[in-house]
DNA sequence: AGGAATACCAACTAAATAGGTTGGGATTAA
DNA sequence: TTAATCCCAACCTATTTAGTTGGTATTCCT
């Protein structure tokens, strides 16, 4: 149940953008270097987050990408389910159309879906912007970590 | 963030051991029969199971496996944290000494740890006697499925 | 006009993981 | 003593992960 470094880099690097959020196009060199990233993984992130409508870019010198909608609006969700596909632990519990040859809706998946359902509540809820406010200590006394 | 076979077939496994649960040792043969899965495979599964004390077993002939509590005492959270390692979405998020590395407790951190948080919560609190239940339709009408 | 900086694209690759299978040994009821 | 079972370790193949490489297209600056 493993994140895959594409949904964790894809998040660091959607956080820089939005702290520089305003500043008009930045350059993936600086997201990567910013963030300890390679730039050339990144790019296929940024590839994908663009297709799906999460960044906009700017070619040529100069160029480079922004937040195509103010950090408020774009939750952690859309950027996770860019990605890393559907964040669902199984296809079984997952949207869209998937047969599960099995006759009786088994309670496995019930469970899967309540694990999917309460993962989908928290990255849906939560925004870029949310995230610069936790950095600034805002929400830092909430969690009582350990 | 796909749940892997092993966690998916062992919560099938054990659902099955749940219903059969007080008629002494079941077959491995007869779980894996019941519920469609390798018999090898599942023997894998048993064993990490059996390791993390979830599970008795009797050897030789008409022998088999039974859960080591009730149902009411076993937690899904159990079983998956047996056969797929910590159910948190990234290292950063685990617990035990992990070293970062980054000098901010960085914010996709925080995003992280509240999915963890979430999944935990969810895992933690469904029994398998809870799914028995479900599946027999008690849960049935709470879950406004598509 | 030309060079530097950038985004864009597609193919390639090494290492790890997933999802098993195979082959045998030990134990016990009948 | 035999069949049924648990137990254990090694092996195997396909897929996925986490990138790298090499090149093209565009745009700004001088």
């Amino acid at each position: 149940m493993k994140l895959s470094t594409k949904g964790r880099y894809g998040l660091m690097a959607m956080y820089q953008l939005a702290q520089d959020y305003g500043q008009g196009p930045i350059s993936l060199k600086y997201v990567a270097e910013k963030q300890g990233l390679s730039e050339n993984y990144l790019e296929q992130l940024f590839s994908s987050l663009k297709k799906d409508g999460l960044l906009k870019s700017v070619r040529g010198a100069y160029g480079g990408y922004m937040l195509s909608r103010v950090p408020e609006k774009i939750t952690v969700g859309e950027v996770l389910r860019s990605l890393e596909g559907q964040m669902s632990p199984s296809d079984c519990v997952a949207d869209g159309s998937y047969d599960c040859s099995r006759d009786d809706r088994c309670a496995t998946q019930w469970v899967l879906g309540q694990i999917k359902n309460s993962i989908d509540q928290v990255i849906d809820s939560i925004t870029l912007m949310d995230m610069i406010k936790d950095n600034n200590g805002i929400n830092t006394e909430l969690e009582g970590d350990q």
